[in-house]
RNA sequence: GCCGAUGUAGCUCAACGGUAGAGCAACUGACUUGUAAUCAGUAGGUUGCCAGUUCGAUUCUGGCCAUCGGCUCCA
């Protein structure tokens, strides 16, 4: 063994003896640098780790991406010895970094509650104070479970025998000692900027056969003012929950006495139908026929479909009251799907009739589990921009291009730069051979690449009757919901014996393809809200303009400008109370109105308005007739 | 459904084992207004619901309902 080897720091190579820390050989050569773990040979280590191999070492400091993670997952190694330490008979079990935080699952005497964050919170930075070293231990697998054995701590005992090596790695700092990767930062004293923010219960391995644990979650920074910061976009984050405008604004409100299901308002039903408008003129272009479909349907429809037995406990169930045996005999759709299979079977098709690409608006309606309810994003009454495409497999392709293109058309239109696409792949109860499953996952991967869409694998989560296309989208605080689908479907055909007459005049079976692009309207509308704050273009904004009166003395004139606004086709409306001007500016700014006419004896005079736009800093005086073509200039998505 | 929390006027929030209060909103009046809150007055509540403890419960306890943060599920 050389005791000499070449490290290549800053792009310079120096001789060193082997055996070195990289910590102490950054602190040398490298200047001025303050790192808290470092990449050698492109692998993130512990300062303290000794360099015995000729090597690249770059400094990893808190701020960089990988260094926050550390600093993150250190952090959560500190929470997890304060609890240990304050509450004697706490298991551990996980504690891996987030998207701006980190979790640690502990299986505790009793669950945690939120009284308890304050004093762990402060028994941590007891903790930092001590300075504990933290120090990476390597020991054979055996010898770990032994050690974890004899400390009763059952998870950590199953995890480590799920691992294949051989040797695993163990942090220690002072008494404490956690089974670990890493790497870490060298002392708990790096620890400065973090905050415990909630707890919630969570499964073992995420099963809710298993226990529930006590999971709780926090966030570390670099500095107490990158924390500072991250707290602060929480607040404002908060400040756009859909929740809230839909209240501020009007748009909607939900009654105890129908939980999950939203009301909307005359405000937010203009949104609502908006979307949908918007929807139909696409439907025109894309080649999508609209139709309306019952609500309530023998349980039969279900039991064919396969909703009996995969969706019942999600399913609302009812009766017509004749069923003698008080039986629920009907079911209220979850889904749009078997209706439009039903539409299928009433003609005879040809391959002629294909692709048959029926659209719906139906209201659904599923029993959600209680817990699981979310303003509008996760409700139990709802429409979706549904269609099933039938058509040929020949034709799959270019179905799904089509409604690829629709999708980046709708999310472009209206201002979703960030949506994310994923693959759904095929599940461990599947329907189908694993060769057809590989060449349908490849047809709708192949179209998003053809599409130019990026996508990650969402593995094992497609449908169990074929592979799907998710896209998500995020709200104000960074939750995905998933908005838009195409799935592929080889199931329904065949339960419902759908056929067409190929052209060799064979019978042959379609496919089905499910699809929405906006997903479902309430959902869609929530995210969107969270999206803009509230402010929607001016095609989707429930008032379009209003107009600000002066004095009573320009009344007639501002009605008069709110009547040729609505004649052209506009929701538009005068606001003459009593009121100084700044009041009703303020007024309509707080209800998002693209437009506001000020009218005063001035305007009255030369025919002509103040305008001000939403979230604008000075007005801008035109005639009443250049107004109103302003507001026709406003252009529609499509 | 599970874990934790919350529920007081339309909204945002106080208070408390002994008759529940503010701001905004609403209503009435005055002011006649120039680009994000004019002033004054009036009215508004079985403190989510149901039990229990207590001389007395909005407050303490239990159950239920709903909501919030998560888990699971999922558009």
């Amino acid at each position: 063994m050389s005791s000499e080897i070449r490290v290549t720091i800053d792009g310079v190579v120096h001789t060193v003896a082997s055996g070195s820390s990289a910590g102490e050989l950054l602190r040398q050569l490298a200047n001025g640098v303050r790192p808290i773990a470092a990449r050698v040979n492109g692998k993130l280590v512990d300062l303290s780790r000794p360099v015995t191999e000729d090597a690249a070492i770059e400094p990893v400091s808190a701020e960089s991406p990988e260094g926050i993670d550390i600093l993150r997952h250190s952090t959560a190694h500190l929470m997890a010895q304060a609890v240990q330490t304050l509450y004697p008979g706490t298991q551990v079990t996980i504690g891996p970094t987030i998207e701006d935080g980190f979790y640690y699952d502990f299986a505790p005497p009793t669950p945690f509650t939120v009284d308890d964050l304050p004093k762990i919170e402060s028994k941590m930075r007891e903790l930092v104070k001590a300075d504990l070293k933290v120090q990476r231990v390597e020991m054979p697998r055996q010898e770990a479970i032994a050690l974890f054995d004899s400390m009763r701590e059952k998870y950590k005992v199953e995890i480590i025998q799920g691992i294949p090596e051989e040797r695993v790695s163990l942090y220690r700092q002072g008494d404490w000692v956690d089974l670990c990767r890493g790497p870490h930062v060298p002392s708990t004293r790096y620890l400065k900027a973090f905050k415990l923010t909630s707890v919630a219960g969570a499964y073992w391995r995420g099963d809710e056969h298993n226990a529930m644990l006590s999971r709780i979650y926090g966030t570390a920074f670099p500095s107490k003012e990158a924390l500072e910061e991250h707290l602060r976009m929480l607040e404002l984050a908060r400040a756009r929950d859909h929740r809230k405008l839909g209240r501020e604004m009007g748009l909607f409100f939900f009654d105890p006495l129908a939980p999950g299901s939203p009301f909307f308002l005359p405000k937010g039903a203009i949104i609502y139908n908006q979307l949908i408008e918007y929807m139909r003129r696409l439907y025109r272009r894309y080649g999508f026929e609209e139709v309306i479909t019952p609500q309530i349907f023998k349980n039969q429809l279900w039991r064919t479909s396969g909703h009996w037995e995969m969706f019942r406990e999600n399913m609302f169930l009812t009766t017509d009251g004749e069923n003698a045996a008080g039986e629920l005999d009907y079911g209220v759709k979850p889904m749009n799907c078997p209706s439009h299979a039903l539409m299928y079977r009433s003609e005879k098709r040809s391959y002629r009739d294909l692709p048959l690409r029926l659209a719906d608006f139906g209201r659904l309606h599923r029993a959600e589990r209680s817990g699981t309810l979310h303003g509008l994003t996760r409700v139990r009454a709802m429409s979706q921009d549904d269609a099933h495409i039938f058509c040929t497999e020949d034709q799959i392709a270019d179905e799904i291009d089509r409604n690829l293109r629709m999708v980046r058309e709708v999310y472009d239109a209206l201002g979703f730069g960030a949506i994310e696409l994923k693959l759904g792949t095929m599940p461990d109860k599947h329907l189908g051979s694993v060769e057809q499953w590989r060449q349908r996952e490849e047809v709708l991967g192949g179209a998003m690449r053809r599409n130019g869409f990026d996508f990650e694998l969402n593995p094992g989560e497609g449908a169990f009757y074929g592979p799907k296309i998710e896209i998500y989208v995020p709200d104000a605080l960074k939750r995905k919901w998933q908005a838009a689908t195409i799935q592929l479907d080889f199931n329904m055909p065949e339960r419902f014996d759908l056929e067409y007459t190929a052209s060799a005049g064979s019978r042959a079976r379609p496919v089905m393809i499910h699809r929405a692009v906006l997903g479902t309207l309430e959902r869609f509308i929530g995210v969107l809200l969270e999206h803009t704050a509230g402010v929607l273009p001016f095609w989707l904004a429930p008032e379009q303009m209003r107009v600000l009166s002066l004095s009573e003395k320009v009344e007639d004139y501002a009605g008069e400008i709110a009547r040729l606004a609505r004649e052209a086709g506009f929701r538009a409306s005068a606001d003459i109370r009593n009121e100084k001007l700044g009041f009703k500016v303020r007024e309509a700014e707080l209800a998002r109105i693209p437009y506001m006419a000020v009218v005063g004896e001035r305007e009255a005079a030369a025919r002509a308005v103040s305008l001000r736009r939403l979230r604008g800093e000075k007005s801008q005086s035109l005639s009443l007739e250049a107004f109103i073509e302003m507001l026709k200039a406003e252009p529609l998505p499509c």
